[in-house]
DNA sequence: TGTACATCAGTGAACGCGCGTTCACTGATGTAC
DNA sequence: TGTACATCAGTGAACGCGCGTTCACTGATGTAC
């Protein structure tokens, strides 16, 4: 019997259950790990019986795949929807606000290991890897934007490749958020070398 | 009754088990992911009935770490004993060398593989998150030295920091190497834009 | 050099567990007339 | 406003599987005398 499709609940309470559901995913997956992540887990978490979960997600790849859906579709919208809460100090070049933004949510342990997580999740499913690739590519693409805003003078070629060293330096950052690395480095001195880093490759020409 | 410790086989049969087995976890580490490790996929690899791993590692766990103190104590051996082989080229600075080194681990898909599964692994068991954490610590020591070495200007606590950054730096590349990340920019002019970061780490006073 | 014995290496069957998923079924809610 | 029916939401039991680990046991190898 041909069900609708998944996650796509289609009256309210439905809809309520479906995302309910990857609440509980969410949960589990930071406070669990990948490894804790299971349907009946999910499940209990969510007041369903494992049973019933096949009838929203049918798979468990299925709610790995909404979740990560549902969250970069989020963050791609925090980012996009840039509040205009520091047009106060408008000293602040666009591309520190970006790397202020990301700073901020990688801030959070939760969030840290949340991207973490995903990482993991990646390796094994195609379908994970190819969108997380596609939130890293936008986000790549925005600081591009921002440093060529900020230096035309550095050429696309060269924006790119420093963006992307710069997008593998903030994401390596998370790595050691996301468990103790660096405890004997006060991460706000950190942050503050890393600005003055952003600078450095806004402005230098080589 | 009481056996001798994990890994530790006494004759020099055992030793080749022991080693045979960690050679198995290793190749299926790099080849299925953390996922796929099971004591059973690794005895049979190693030619081994699934009972019979217990003999020289009684708990998974161990065979997990016991790999990872291998591959660590041998990649410490490498930094450590830094071949005499680019002495040629008396300009590199040491720094320099070492960069080049990690990046040469780095470039093999596999080595890239087998450190994501690592991390991965640390995230759910306490020890090895503490050898990676120990790795990760003289890893940094070293680059901290190295800087000094090049720029004693910078003193010492802002050496630290821009190492850290590097760290995250190098590591953050692994990520995207590991899977297709970056495919449209190549890596070498990546590798480029990053040996000209470290220079002007190694000499900016900011 | 041969025998006795301890230790090491290896076997084979079985355990209990949590997992992802299926299936036939029941109850609740909306919709058409 | 009431009834009939389709669809949506939820239940409960069961499946087969791979897993990590245990256990009683046998065979192989080294060591002491």
């Amino acid at each position: 019997m041909m069900r609708h499709r998944p996650g796509t609940a289609v009256l309210a309470k439905g809809r309520r259950r479906a995302e309910a559901i990857l609440d509980a995913a969410t949960a589990l997956l930071i406070e669990e790990g990948h490894a804790g992540l299971s349907t009946r887990k999910v499940a209990a978490r969510a007041g369903v019986r494992p049973g019933h979960l096949q009838y929203y997600f049918p798979a468990k790849q299925d709610v790995v795949r909404a979740l990560l859906e549902r969250y970069l579709a989020r963050a791609t919208d925090d980012l996009t929807a840039q509040p205009a809460s520091d047009s106060s100090s408008a000293s602040a070049s666009r591309l520190e606000t970006i790397i202020d933004a990301i700073l901020v949510a990688q801030r959070s342990a939760e969030g840290a290991r949340f991207f973490w997580e995903l990482w993991a999740l990646a390796a094994r499913d195609p379908a994970v890897a190819e969108a997380m690739q596609a939130f890293y590519r936008s986000y790549w693409r925005r600081i591009v934007g921002a440093l060529l805003e900020t230096a035309p003078a550095l050429g696309r070629p060269r924006a790119e490749r420093r963006a992307a060293l710069l997008v593998a330096l903030l994401e390596g950052l998370t790595l050691f958020r996301s468990r103790g690395g660096t405890r004997e480095l006060p991460l706000p001195l950190l942050e503050r070398e890393l600005r003055s880093l952003v600078r450095s490759l806004a402005t230098t020409l080589d």
